[in-house]
Parts: C-alpha cells; sequence; structure tokens
DNA sequence: TTGAAAGCGCTAACAT
DNA sequence: ATGTTAGCGCTTTCAA
C-alpha cells in the first residue's frame, strides 16, 4: 500500500503539503492540489489511520462492551450507537461478555491495550467489584453506561426509566381489574432489575394491594429464568391471575412454561413484559409490552461519549440521562371479553 | 498511560528487554523479569497496541460487514465469527451497510484507511458492480464472503447449502400430501435467493408436480416483502395449501398477513420458512424451519480468514464451503389432525 | 504557502 | 542474555 511519501514524491511536494491537502485544514495552493489529488489517485492511495493514531494519540475508536449481541434488545443499541459513531468519525469494535464479570475485565483491558477514546459499556449483571471500571476512568478513558447500571458506579448513563416503566405497566394490569399479580424480576443486583421490581411495588402500594413474597420469584434476565420462574409461580395452588416479567428474553422461557403447563394467556393468566422485542407483536395473543427506544439509548450514549472526548461537555458530575419507556397495550393483558373483540 | 520506555526506565533494563518479556518470545533471566513485572504492575501499563500494529504491519483487525445487525439472523454469525477472531488474538470490527452498495463501497474504503488485516462480507443484496471488492483483495487485504455470495465474485465463501435445505423442506411439504405449494423468494439478484428457488423447484420436478407461476412471488428478504407476497398469494381464488418463505424475515410478515386475512395455520394454510429464528419454536403453531448454522458459518468464516492471514492456507483458488442446513419439523407444516395431536 | 525534521511507542536487527 | 537503535507512516512545529 502506498505511503504519503510515495504521493509526496510522485506529486513532487513535501509531505507536509499532501498532509495538508488531505486535512483540508491549512490551504494549499491549486496547483500542487491538482498534483497531489492526481498521485493519491494513479497510487490509490488510503492514508494510513494506525500511523495518525499514534501520532495524535487519538485512534477515534469506541469499544462497545454488551453481554451477548445474541439477545435481541442489544443489536438496536449496538446499531444506534454504530450510526452515532460513524456520523463522528468512530468506529465501533463490539465485545460479549457473556455477563461474566471475568470477561469483562479481559476485554476492558484489550480495549485499553488497542487504545480506544472511549468505552460505552452495558455492565455485566453480576459484577460486583468494579475497579476494572473505575481503573479506566480514572486513565482518562470516559466510559458511558448504557441500559444497565450498577448501583455502586458513578458514571454518565443512558437508561430508560425502569421505574416507571414497570409503574405504569403494573397500573395497567391493576386496572384490568387484577389483584394476584406476580413477577419475576432479573437478578436483584442490577440497579435495572431492583428499578423494575420498585415500580411494580410501588404501582401494587398506591393500589393498596399487599406485596406478597410468593408472588415475587428473582430470575436473571434469560430464558431460563423465565422459565424456572414462571414453573414455580403458577404451579402454586393460589397461583397469580396476572404476570409482569422483568425482560424480554425472560418472557421467552415463560411462553415455553405456559405451553408445558397448558395454560391459555390471557384466559388463564394474563401477561405484560418489559422490552418489546419482535416476538410480542407475533406471538398470539400479541403481548403488552414496556418498549425500551433502545436505538436511541445506543445513538445518545455516543453522542454524550464523543461530546465529552471532544471537550464539549463540562466534565464535572456525572449526567444521567433517563429516556422514557412506552407501554404497548395489547391482547395478553386483557380481560376475555376484550382480547376476542381485539382479535 | 505508561510507555514501554517508561516501564525499562523503572525496571532499570533497555526497552529491549521489556519487549522480550512481553511477548514471551525470548527468554529473559528471571531477575529481570521479576523487575520488569513488578514495573508493569506497578504503572498499570497496558502496551500500546496501535504503536505495534504500525511497526509490525499488522492491526490484528478483521473488519465485518452485513447488511443490519438488527435482523435476527446477523448476530449470530457476528458472534460466531467473534469468537473465532479473538480466540486468535484478533479483533472484530463491525459495519451495517442496510443492503446498500454505496454504503459498502464506503465501509470498504474506511476499512482500507483503518488497515484491518481481512474482512468478513456479507455483501449488500442489490450489489452489482463489485469492483470495491475486487480491489480490496487486489490490494492484498483478502475477503471471505459469508452467507450471501455474489455470482461473479470469485473468493473464498462460507455459506449453508441452500438447494439442499429448500429441496429437503419442499419435499417435506409434498410427503405431508401438499400439491399445491407457493413460494416467496428473495430478490433474484442474489444468489442465495437464487438457489433456494432452485432447490424448490427440483422438489416439485422431481414429484412431477408443475411450477406454477402463479405460485411464485419475488420477495426481499425483509418482512414488508414476505407480508406483501402473502397477501397476493392468498388473496388467490385458488389458493395453495402450503407456503415455503425463502427466509426469516419475510415470514415475519407472512404471519402479520395470515392473521389479517384470517387464515389459520396449519389448518388453512401449512407453512415452512428458511432460517429457525427464535420466534419459529415461539409462535403457535411452531413453524417448521430450515436452520442455518448462522454461529459455525460466522466461526468458520473468521477461521478461514486468519488462517489465510497467518499462511496456513494454500493462496491459491478460492475455497467455498457448504455448511448442512437442518429440518425442523414442527406444527406448522403438519396435516390438521396431526398438529393438534402434538400440541 | 511550502519544506524539513522531530517524534508518537513499539519491534527487530544488530552489537555487545 | 541484554542493550542500542533505526524506522513503521503520519502530524505538526519551525524555518524559509
Amino acid at each position: 500500500m502506498a505511503t504519503i511519501k510515495e504521493v509526496a514524491k510522485r506529486a513532487n511536494v513535501s509531505v507536509g503539503t499532501v498532509s495538508n491537502v488531505l486535512s483540508g485544514a491549512i490551504r494549499v495552493s491549486p496547483l500542487l492540489m491538482e498534483r497531489v489529488c492526481k498521485a493519491i489517485r494513479e497510487l490509490d492511495y488510503h492514508p494510513n489511520h494506525v500511523a495518525r493514531s499514534l501520532k495524535i494519540k487519538q485512534t477515534k475508536m469506541l469499544g462497545m462492551v454488551i453481554p451477548d449481541i445474541t439477545n435481541p434488545f442489544f443489536p438496536q443499541i449496538v446499531r444506534g450507537a454504530e450510526d452515532a459513531a460513524l456520523k463522528n468519525g468512530y468506529l465501533l469494535v463490539t465485545f460479549n461478555t457473556d455477563d461474566q464479570t471475568e470477561r469483562e475485565k479481559q476485554v476492558l483491558s484489550v480495549l485499553r491495550s488497542r487504545r480506544v477514546d472511549g468505552v460505552l459499556l452495558a455492565i455485566a449483571h453480576d459484577t460486583t467489584d468494579i475497579s476494572h471500571v473505575t481503573d479506566m476512568i480514572g486513565a482518562g478513558i470516559p466510559v458511558v453506561c448504557l441500559d444497565r447500571i450498577h448501583g455502586k458506579l458513578k458514571v454518565d448513563s443512558v437508561t430508560v426509566d425502569n421505574i416507571k416503566g414497570s409503574q405504569t405497566c403494573v397500573r395497567h394490569l391493576i386496572s384490568m381489574g387484577h389483584r394476584r399479580i406476580a413477577i419475576i424480576t432479573g437478578a436483584m443486583g442490577l440497579g435495572t432489575a431492583r428499578d423494575r421490581f420498585r415500580g411494580y411495588k410501588m404501582a401494587l402500594e398506591e393500589a393498596k394491594l399487599k406485596v406478597d413474597p410468593e408472588m415475587i420469584k428473582e430470575g436473571n434476565f434469560r430464558t431460563e429464568g423465565g422459565y424456572l420462574g414462571a414453573k414455580e409461580l403458577l404451579l402454586q395452588r393460589d397461583r397469580p391471575s396476572a404476570l409482569f416479567v422483568s425482560n424480554g428474553m425472560m418472557t421467552l422461557g415463560v411462553l415455553k412454561a405456559l405451553e408445558e403447563i397448558g395454560l391459555c394467556c390471557p384466559r388463564d393468566i394474563a401477561l405484560a413484559t418489559f422490552d418489546d422485542l419482535a416476538v410480542a407483536d407475533v406471538f398470539r395473543p400479541h403481548l403488552t409490552a414496556v418498549a425500551q427506544p433502545a436505538y436511541a439509548i445506543g445513538c445518545r450514549g455516543a453522542e454524550i461519549l464523543i461530546e465529552k472526548l471532544e471537550g464539549r461537555l463540562p466534565g464535572g458530575k456525572s449526567l444521567r440521562v433517563l429516556l422514557d419507556p412506552e407501554l404497548k397495550i395489547r391482547e395478553s393483558s386483557l380481560g376475555n371479553r376484550m382480547a376476542t373483540a381485539l382479535s
């Protein structure tokens, strides 16, 4: 591959001049300009971004660390972040942690070696020791947390208003006449999981309904957590009339459990879920869901990170952006008659 | 951030020695070894991979170019490729093209500037001019095509045996007693789409069934293509008794159309689809599907690319790996009685 | 406006 | 086994 030196030689100018036409910052006489452009074309020259990075001490790369791109919630976040990054001349390097702190540590270490300028992080859900993250920030590499945030971590973040989302959703369940409303939560170490539980509790309390421990199962935001939770919950003698599931992956497991148990939704049990995955609107009955603006989460996250990097943002206290979720009422949470009327 | 020079100074050794302990290739005396490690720890030193890349003229980065990470088929491919890449010390930089050739060109140009060592490419489906790809290869950057391949492009590739997949599937439909079997194809410019159609045709012909133009609709591998195709197909006076859909995204549209028309599967119409998306096994009735080993496609693709890069593969003629798809027979393609028995 | 040259942090060849 | 040093391709300062 051609280098800037070869271009300079061919155009009979200095490397500095070539650099100037490339960056466009310093003006170059039309004559030399033309010669340089010609040489670039003839040599099919592509500037070496690696050398540039070394020199300017910026790679214009952002790290994106998520649990698993295979979980349908994350691709949208990634896409949003990627679009925002590209628009600003950055590129995104994505890593999966499988929700394991150990992997997360390795990944952040690789990212530091690669000298990414900043990191977008959807933290692993069993992470308690957060030193790898604080170290990163300490080393001057800004981190913005997406979707999930860790209680002890003081960083910028973009999340959905989880409390409001589940509160609104459970209120809706109550308004449909339900009194025994169960919940499958995420791993309670995660702030996100705690907030969604909190919204559930608040909705019950404001309706003067009691919060029954038998109606609460801790899951893990994964299919199998939903499956197990639903089995326990629904095989009780006094089973709930409605179930609120804390995320979309777990709902997949819940649907499987319902099928195995032979329960029909919404006749036997009403359902509502956090996350509006594609299946929610395809499954029959269509599922009532709290839709998160996933694309916007990624997009805003990347924008904030970039603004920070380019010094356009006050470095002071960490800013926490809260996006509004949207309740999509569909058939799975409706009473029998209404459900049939709609279908 | 600390540099190798600072580590050397602190450990009272030369930079060469530090480099040697880092690479592990050349042995270093235990004494110095210990001093170097101590200094590394104390300075929280992370080797600068950018400088390394510049020196060794390899970035150990692979480009991954796909239409859209938001399409549930691709995350698995990406995940497979990423796992394989990481295992070999490479990292993956992913880009979406939205199936637009123009974006694909820009993306490949960026990738060249970034000096990726090689590229994994799921080519945009309307790409006819492939010069950007051949140029890349001409510049010495190997390309491996995944999932989709372009007729004129002579490169290594990893795809599924599309002909076999749809042939097997349509045979199954025939064996269930269907005679009027419709198909919604992908954009016929894509080899993948053509092959799936070819398998359909072969299955019909070997059963001496006629290939009826009224039973064929060209789609585009996207939801709306399935929706439109199904509407046209199923509102005919003499509608098919079975429908084979050429990919998973289109099936989402087909399900929507079925619901709107008020047709019940499998009672009114049997269904089978290429791609075994998560919804296939959740939707009722569960959908008969041709499962592609998406993870394996990504994984093998990355492995081949890396072997090529490290010279462990004969550079001669391009190798085309064909992976076997697997037919998952579920309820949507069964006759009425069998379906109810299973459910 | 243009050219010359230092130096980013590392690897590898060479010298000791 | 260890140290010294040139140079990867670029940006940027300084001088002309």
